[in-house]
DNA sequence: CAAAAAGATTGAATGAGTTCAATTTTTAAG
DNA sequence: CTTAAAAATTGAACTCATTCAATCTTTTTG
C-alpha cells in the first residue's frame, strides 16, 4: 500500500513548508510565530515540531530549496562556460548573486546562515552545509574546465583556487546580507576587484 | 566631579562583563541563564539589560575583546614580516588562528558570529564587523609592504589580493569552528593549499 | 471484523529571554 | 539643607519557542 498515513505525513510536511515561506516573507521571520504557521497550515503547535526540530530548521529548509535552484542554473554555465577566467567567473557568480534574493530576503539569509553557523548539527544545518560544498566544487570544477582549455596555466591547482574564489564570493555575500544599504552591482564590483589579481595571474601571460 | 555615578556604572559594567564571561566558559552559551549573569555581578536582570541589549551582545563583547589582542599580536607580525608571501602569510594566519581557542570555545565563536550575522544592527554586532575589517586590512598591508620590498610583483593590487586571502581564511575560520572534530593543524593545511596559488604567482617570477 | 500495537497529533504547561511601570538613588537647583 | 529633576535599578509580568503526557488515527495481527 502506498499508505494513507505516508500522504498524510507527505501533504502535511508540504502545507507547513509553504505556511512558514508565506509568513516569513510577509512578516518577516522573528514576527512569524510558530503558532500561526502551524494555524495557516492546519496543524497544531505540537505537530510542526514533529516535522522540523525548531524554528530554524524550517527556515534552512526553505533556503535550501533556493539553493538548490541556483546550483541547477550555474551548472548551465559551467557546462559551457566563457573562454576567459575573468569572462567566467563574473558571469557564474553574477548569476548566484542574482538569484539569491528571487525569493528571499536579506534578513531571511542571515536568519539562515547564523543557524547554520550556530547549530551545526541539526539535519538542515548539515544539508545547507552540504549544499555550499557543492557551490564551491562547481567553481573548483569551474576552473578545472577552463584549465583543459588552456584558459588557465598548467600547474595550477585549480582545486584551490576554486575554493578560495568560493570562499571570497561567500564570505562577501555575507557581508552584503548584513548591510541592508548596500546594492548587488557594488557586491559584484568588490568582488571582481578582489578576484582579479588571482583570475589574471592563472590565466598565464597571454593576458597580460 | 567625576560622579558617583559614571562610577558605578563602570564598575556594573565591568562586573556584568565579568560575570558573562566566566558563566559562558563554566556552562557555555546556552546554559547560562540571564538571571545567574546577573546573580553573579550582583544586579538585578532590568539592570543587565540597561547594559546590554540582549543576551547575544554581551557574547559578542567577549569576543570582540579577544579579536582584539589577536590585532595586537598581528601588528607584531606585520610591522616586521617573514620576506616571502607564503611564509609572512603562514605565520600571521598560524598567529590568528592560534590565539582564537585560547580563551573561547568552538561554541562560543559559533554564537557570536551567528548573533554578528543576525543582528548586525546591534552596537556591539558593529563593533565585531569592525574588527573584522581591521583584521582584513592588516593582512592587505602585510601585503603591501611586502610588495614594497620586493617580495610582490609590482602592477598587483595588494588590497584586493589582500581581502582574498583574508575572506579565504575567514571563511574557513567559520567551517573550523562549525566542525568541532576539526583541528588546528587540519585548517591550516587547507588554507595553505587554498593560498598557494595566489601567494606564489603574486611573489612573481622568482620563486617559480 | 475486532483488538492490539504502532504511529501521529494535540494543546496545556514549562522555561528562558525580554519589557516596563513603579521605586530608589544620584545630581542639580534654589 | 531641601526639593525638584534626571538617571538607574528593580522584579513581576509577558511573550514565545519548545516539551510531553494524554488522546486519537492508522496499520497490523489473529
Amino acid at each position: 500500500m502506498t499508505g494513507l498515513r505516508a500522504k498524510q505525513k507527505a501533504d502535511r510536511n508540504r502545507r507547513i513548508l509553504q505556511a512558514a515561506t508565506d509568513l516569513f516573507r510577509e512578516v518577516g521571520y522573528d514576527s512569524a510565530r510558530i503558532e500561526d504557521i502551524a494555524e495557516r497550515a492546519e496543524v497544531s503547535v505540537g505537530t510542526f515540531y514533529n516535522y522540523y526540530q525548531n524554528k530554524g530548521d524550517i527556515l534552512v529548509a526553505a533556503v535550501s530549496m533556493e539553493v538548490e535552484e541556483v546550483l541547477a542554473a550555474g551548472k548551465t554555465i559551467v557546462d559551457n562556460p566563457p573562454d576567459t577566467v575573468g569572462e567566467a567567473l563574473t558571469v557564474l557568480i553574477g548569476q548566484y548573486y542574482d538569484h539569491s534574493l528571487v525569493y528571499l530576503s536579506k534578513e531571511m539569509w542571515r536568519t539562515a546562515m547564523a543557524i547554520s553557523i550556530q547549530q551545526p548539527e541539526s539535519p538542515f544545518s548539515q544539508r545547507y552545509t552540504e549544499l555550499d560544498g557543492r557551490l564551491c566544487d562547481q567553481v573548483s570544477t569551474l576552473i578545472a574546465k577552463l584549465q583543459l582549455r588552456g584558459g588557465v596555466m598548467p600547474g595550477i591547482d585549480a582545486t584551490g583556487a576554486g575554493q578560495m574564489f568560493f570562499n571570497n564570493l561567500n564570505m562577501m555575500f555575507i557581508e552584503f546580507v548584513k548591510d541592508e544599504a548596500m546594492a548587488l552591482d557594488t557586491l559584484k564590483e568588490i568582488v571582481a576587484r578582489q578576484n582579479r589579481p588571482l583570475a589574471t595571474l592563472i590565466s598565464g601571460p597571454k593576458i597580460q
